[in-house]
Formats: C-alpha cells, sequence, structure tokens
DNA sequence: AATTTTTGTGGACTTAGTCAACTATATATA
DNA sequence: TATATATAGTTGACTAAGTCCACAAAAATT
C-alpha cells in the first residue's frame, strides 16, 4: 500500500491549484470561464485550429462535455468555429482575439499561482516534477 | 510562465488514477461509494477517529459536502457516529467493520491502479514524485 | 450499394462543489 | 455572570462537472 497515498497527495495538489486560481477569480469572472472552460481555451491555444475530437482527446473529457463547452466559448464570444473544407463532419476551432486575449491572461495566473504553490521547491525540483508528470 | 503546463500534466494525472479507478469499479460499485467517497473513507481510516472538522481539513472539500458524504457512508453501515463527551458540539465517527473491509479492498484497488499508471516510472523516481507532492 | 466508423449533438441524469443561512455548544470578554 | 464571539455541524438552494445513451450526418470499408 505504499503509493495509495500518492493518488491523495495529487487531488490535495490539483485542489490547491483550483483554490489557487479562485483566489485569482477575476480573469475567471471576466467571462465566467470556468476551470475546465479555461484549461480548454489554453489547451486550443496550444493546437489551434483543432477538431472537438483534439480537444477531446486533449483534455480527457467526454466528447458531449466538450460539445457544449465549445458552445458556450462560442456564445461568449472566445471561440470561433468554421466548417471544414475536406470533411464535412469536423468543426476547426479558433480563438478569437478575445479568446487569445483571455488565454494570455489565464496563462498569467496560472504561472502566479503555480509559483505560488510550487514554492518550497527549487527551479530544479520543479523541472524534476514537470517531467516526472509528463513521463505519466 | 513555463510552470503553467504543470497544472495541465497533474489534471491529466489525476484523470487517469479516475480512470484506472473506474475500471476497477466493482470496489466502488459494492457499496455505490464514489471517488471522493472512498477519500473520505481511506482519509478516516488514518485519524480514526475522527471529527467531521478533520475529514474536512484532510481532504479539503466544503464542510456541507463532507457532512453529506458521511451521511451517505452512515446509512450504507460504513461509517459510525457517536457523541463526544468533552464537546457536545462535535462527532467522533469510525469505521465499522464493513468500512474497513472495504477500505482494505480500496487500498487494494488504488494501489494496482497506481502501479499500473506509475509503471513508466523507477521505484526511486516513484519515491521522488511523492516526495514532491508532499512538500507542496 | 450496403455496412461500419467517425464526428459532433442533444437529452437525461448523477455526482461534485459552492454559498449562505441557521442551530447548538463552547469560549472569550466585559 | 451576562454577553459577545467563535466553532461544529446541518440544511437549502443552487451551479458546475461528468456520465451514459441514443442519434444524425458524413466518411471510410467491404
Amino acid at each position: 500500500m505504499p503509493d495509495t497515498d500518492i493518488a491523495h497527495l495529487t487531488d490535495r495538489f490539483m485542489r490547491r491549484i483550483h483554490a489557487s486560481l479562485s483566489a485569482r477569480a477575476h480573469i475567471f469572472d471576466t467571462h465566467k470561464v470556468g476551470p475546465i472552460g479555461g484549461m480548454l481555451l489554453l489547451t486550443l491555444a496550444e493546437c489551434e485550429p483543432a477538431k472537438i475530437q483534439d480537444l477531446v482527446a486533449q483534455v480527457a473529457r467526454d466528447k458531449s462535455q466538450v460539445t457544449r463547452l465549445v458552445k458556450t466559448m462560442e456564445t461568449k464570444g472566445l471561440i470561433e468555429r468554421q466548417g471544414d473544407a475536406e470533411d464535412a463532419r469536423v468543426w476547426r476551432l479558433t480563438l478569437t482575439d478575445l479568446g487569445h486575449d483571455t488565454v494570455t491572461e489565464l496563462q498569467t495566473a496560472i504561472a502566479e499561482a503555480l509559483s505560488d504553490i510550487l514554492s518550497p521547491l527549487e527551479a530544479e525540483e520543479r523541472e524534476t516534477l514537470r517531467d516526472l508528470l509528463r513521463r505519466l
């Protein structure tokens, strides 16, 4: 049972990130983008233009959930969709200018939050943590 | 902004744990203990007998949520509560025998799931990961 | 041409999480 | 000792998150 606590520790870590972001809630509140909503935007920023299916794979959520998230982001004017010329089933999603601005703000907020939370670690250890997580 | 991705990586890690546990869902299903429900039981097992407030602090959830979780665990016969002699406001929560059995099953399941997920890492690296998470 | 897969939607639902109000007890203060 | 204040736990009402299933439309396979 030695590994059992890693789950718990990870959960707490995640919760701390979440809490720390809530403290900087104005960024999320400005456009009422929730935590997963924010993650969706950040993900899209990295793989723009993306299909919904791409986002599904990246954020590891149910496709119906992503569909709905995209829809609300769209009504908020953060995301745009255009039909794909090659495959009539898919949408090519891109961030609007407002969406890009929001992403930038989110990145700043997350970076701040994480630098708080990660402050007990040396820069080198943060690297190690990132590396370990990436390999999982 | 190099740290931004750690949040994402952690989220994915957490989701993988969750998914891997869902694949072993029978343990959770037996008594319809959800993921946080399970975590609550595991936590209680470590600090038995505990006050609700203790659990709140440990699992980092809202007290109202913990109240309700405890109540459902109670109706499932996994948790018992007794009034505290010294402070009439608090309840002392303990696991029932059934609760202990469930915890054992959960620990096994989590250990299995984690050994799957952590398999890309050497034993030493797991230690490092655990250590880093603990310090956060 | 018929079948199967893939992409995205929608409905209906359960669980998780939040926020504020409230009771009862305990502790501190005046 | 009366009064304010803090703490433990509960409840209501709500929003967000996540799951499951069925479905239509457009590929891709056979």
